[in-house]
DNA sequence: CTAGCTGCAAAGACTTTGCAAAAGT
DNA sequence: ACTTTTGCAAAGTCTTTGCAGCTAG
């Protein structure tokens, strides 16, 4: 019997799962790292905790993490996919070239969140507002 | 030389580039498609146009288009490269589960947009506005 | 104990590249 | 003519899967 004070590994308990130490390392690298990091990323950071992690582990982890509705994929400006938590908004500048990404806060999506969901009669669970273009370096 | 009336295929041109069969299936397909295509929706649809053509040059074509700053990539809720024209936003809502997607406009971005490009010193090209969340006919 | 989980390596899917032939200008 | 472009097939990259052994509960 693993304890942890991880709110992501009670949920997995809670939803039947077994929570082994390559599940408990993938989590904390979740829970330690705010940026919307990709597999390799999460493999590395990873195995630094855990160093037995493999690359297959961290594919099925968050393939579980996103099947529980814990975890979201994103885009980016490549095809590499990334995770972030699964609520909330989500806002970046992103640039073209060099693909540095700039967060900011204090999107105004919620009226418009409103209006959509029923107007297209459409749940909203998460938004993603993204702006392209040059950065400072990069002009 | 080739005659056609076609915006793009004008721009190809005036940068240096040859109107090939292929390049000009492609730049038919794009114009005459509003939607967000993917490589493979490009072949099939282009191939109707000039059969010859293979999946190696609308990879290559693409490109060059998106390079010329024509088109833009797009990223929607998986890692299939998709391409929009280069300039404007972009706004719709994505169903988690089926994918389906809702276009709509008046998203109030506008302002927004000179406000962080000035905080950031960015050179905004275009956005994107995506809602995701769960459709009609998947609740 | 026993079902679920893991690592490995092989298979699969998608994208890029080298090259000789073909085609636009 | 001459360079760019093309199609093909091979190579490369990333992701998924089958399987035998391992481990949490």
């Amino acid at each position: 019997m693993i304890t942890t004070t991880s709110d992501l590994a009670q949920k997995l308990r809670q939803a039947g799962y077994k929570l082994t130490g390559s599940r408990l390392a993938v989590i904390e690298v979740l829970e330690t790292h705010p940026e919307h990091l990709d597999h390799n990323q999460i493999l590395a950071a990873g195995k630094k905790i855990y160093p037995h992690l493999s690359r297959a582990t961290v594919y099925r982890t968050m393939e579980l993490l996103v099947e529980l509705d814990l975890f979201r994929p994103l885009y980016l400006s490549d095809p590499t996919q990334r995770f972030i938590s699964a609520s909330g908004g989500h806002h970046h500048l992103v640039c073209s070239k060099c693909g540095a990404i700039f967060e900011f806060e204090n999107c105004h999506a919620d009226q418009l969140s409103r209006e959509l969901a029923e107007k297209y009669n459409f749940e909203i669970r998460s938004h993603l507002l993204e702006f392209q273009g040059i950065c400072q370096n990069c002009r």
